[in-house]
DNA sequence: CATCTGAATGAGAGCGCTCCCAATACTCAT
DNA sequence: ATGAGTATTGGGAGCGCTCTCATTCAGATG
């Protein structure tokens, strides 16, 4: 039903090779000859067969989206849409189309030997979370080009990610700018190389100050609102000045408890958080936070992704975006304050 | 590099065809046979190519999902997000993977020919927010299966759908109960079939109320929290009692204008949202909602779209799923009030 | 024991494309 | 004009699978 190249050939008297070379811009076609059968493509609204140049190339033009989605919510965090809708208008830029897996823990096994097996894709992009994650080794072992989103702790894989030991180090510095007797801090999941790094990054803030690290003036959070309001409960206790909360979804949860404890932010504690999802410049006071590229980080990996793909074996890249440090007034120390 | 049927057939002393009858479940295979063969295929952990079984088969095990993301805060609702997981967990099940589209609008029509020529899925599956979009008009006169998530103006086509008239119409009619003298509501965009029908199941609940419906008591938002924001800064002027919001994300703009007009919840102003999205119940006071079986949706709509893909040609089905009000504290009349 | 039947298997022809190599057309200098 | 050299084109093989049709084989039947 659907046209192929031996039709478009035949419409524009020239052989199927032809055709294909204009397809593919292959240089060695007359001009008239081109124009020809480009305008006989056209008009017919020709589309090569996916598939089929598949099987003859080798290749698909698909790359291959993994995102660990074990907890439903993960997945709502704002973080993950951009960044899918960056890496989408880069591809949609290189006609490159995105396969997208959400990856449940169940299923995942299966999946893996699926994604890796069936030459589905070209290429992978994983946005793993999990410090250790099995997928990331299992296509470190394998032939796909991939790129990881984040970093590793132990293997050298080609990854793009975002600074956030020098985001949470910004914050943690600026909060400090205004010397509060105690600051503390609301971590991401310690089995999450985020949740790690962005404490690191606090840890060095605050010790390079001369001050010493407290364990009561550190919490777990599980990067959901709910989980900072929690962690931010229980921080009360040590009565912190200021507070670097690693994501703002924690930090919003953060200021709800702050609120209800009836102090005030910034005068009582201040707060800062990481990500600028939209929402940080709508909270009351606005939210100081660190913004990442992230539209910068999806082309920037699907380029490096179709590099790797057509030139494999080359050095392992890693790739490490600089975050940029979005002042308003819930630090208490905005410009404008 | 990757082991073929061929391969397998040598391995395991039968001919091509034979292993592509076990794989593929067909009964004429000796038990025997069919053992040898399977114990061969997992020792090799062979994965049949899928380029070629489509181009063979003429189908791929590949569904696309559209999702329109002109603007990129749109696709951050976490509605989109939680339907995705639901249609993703559902394509697992089923041995689906899921091609996925972000439709900006300057690559939607370039898209559209590419999605439809390049026969890489079997079906389609587009979040269609447009009341008009040429997309659902284009596949509509396609032959390639899909199915619509919301509603057509004129279009007969497969659809799966919440009750959005009745959903509005519940939180309304929920909030009308306590007698409010004056209700308002904050509408989606009224380009977006949500948006018209939320607001006319607002419009049916107050006028079978014996209420006559008010030009200066409904704003149009655009789904977002800053939107509700500002709608509810210029609903205030016309002081109403209550207000039905049509997304959560836009009554907890709504609620940040009621405080920071000085007005309490619920006692000033009740009020309730849509969509029963994760932050809802950790507002302050807990929102009331409607909340939409985003779950069911995803399998739902892959049953039925592989259903159509296997036996096309049936009578155009439209599902609509019922959704469930959310008793909360915000509306001022929660049990527990 | 010859014949028939149906189950189990094998062989072959594509699916629509790319890519290699051979063939042809055209250019220019001798 | 003639041959070398180069741009352009055509033909054919094959990517790995499915599916139809032919073939083989075992067991049942008269």
């Amino acid at each position: 039903m659907s046209l192929t190249l031996e039709d478009i050939a035949q419409l524009s008297s020239v052989s199927r090779s032809t055709v294909s070379r204009v397809i593919n811009g292959d240089a060695n076609v007359r001009e008239e000859t081109r124009r020809r059968v480009l305008e006989v493509i056209q008009r017919n609204n020709y589309q090569p067969n996916l598939a089929a140049r598949q099987l003859a190339a080798g290749h698909t033009k698909v790359i291959g989206l993994v995102i660990p989605a074990g907890v439903g919510t993960i997945f709502s965090d704002p973080y993950f849409a951009q960044f899918t809708q960056g890496l989408s208008d880069a591809c949609s830029e290189k006609e490159y189309s995105i396969m997208l897996w959400l990856a449940s823990p169940e299923y995942e096994r299966r999946m893996i030997r699926r994604i890796l097996g069936s030459s589905l894709v070209d290429g992978i992009v994983v946005l793993s979370t999990l410090v250790d994650d099995p997928l990331v080794s299992a296509l470190h072992e394998s032939q796909m080009p991939f790129i990881l989103i984040g970093s590793h702790p132990s293997l050298e894989v080609n990854s793009v990610d975002v600074d956030n030991i020098e985001g949470a180090r910004l914050a943690t510095r600026h909060l400090l700018s205004t010397s509060p007797s105690k600051i503390a801090t609301i971590t991401g999941p310690q089995n999450m190389m985020v949740g790690r790094e962005r404490y690191q990054g606090f840890a060095q803030a605050v010790t390079e100050n001369g001050r010493k690290l407290e364990d009561t003036l550190a919490v777990e959070g599980d990067f959901t609102e709910m989980g900072g309001y929690t962690a931010m409960k229980s921080l009360l206790a040590a009565q912190p000045q200021a507070v670097f909360a690693a994501s703002d979804l924690m930090a919003t949860g953060a200021m709800r408890a702050i609120r209800e404890a009836g102090l005030r932010i910034p005068a009582d504690i201040a707060i800062a958080g990481h990500d600028d999802m939209p929402i940080a410049s709508q909270t009351n006071p606005a939210l100081t936070t660190v913004r990442q590229p992230l539209g910068q980080m999806g082309l920037l990996t699907i380029e490096t992704l179709i590099e790797l793909i057509h030139h494999p074996g080359q050095p392992t890249r890693r790739i490490v975006l600089k975050p940029e440090l979005i002042i308003r007034a819930s630090c208490g120390s905005s410009p404008a304050n």
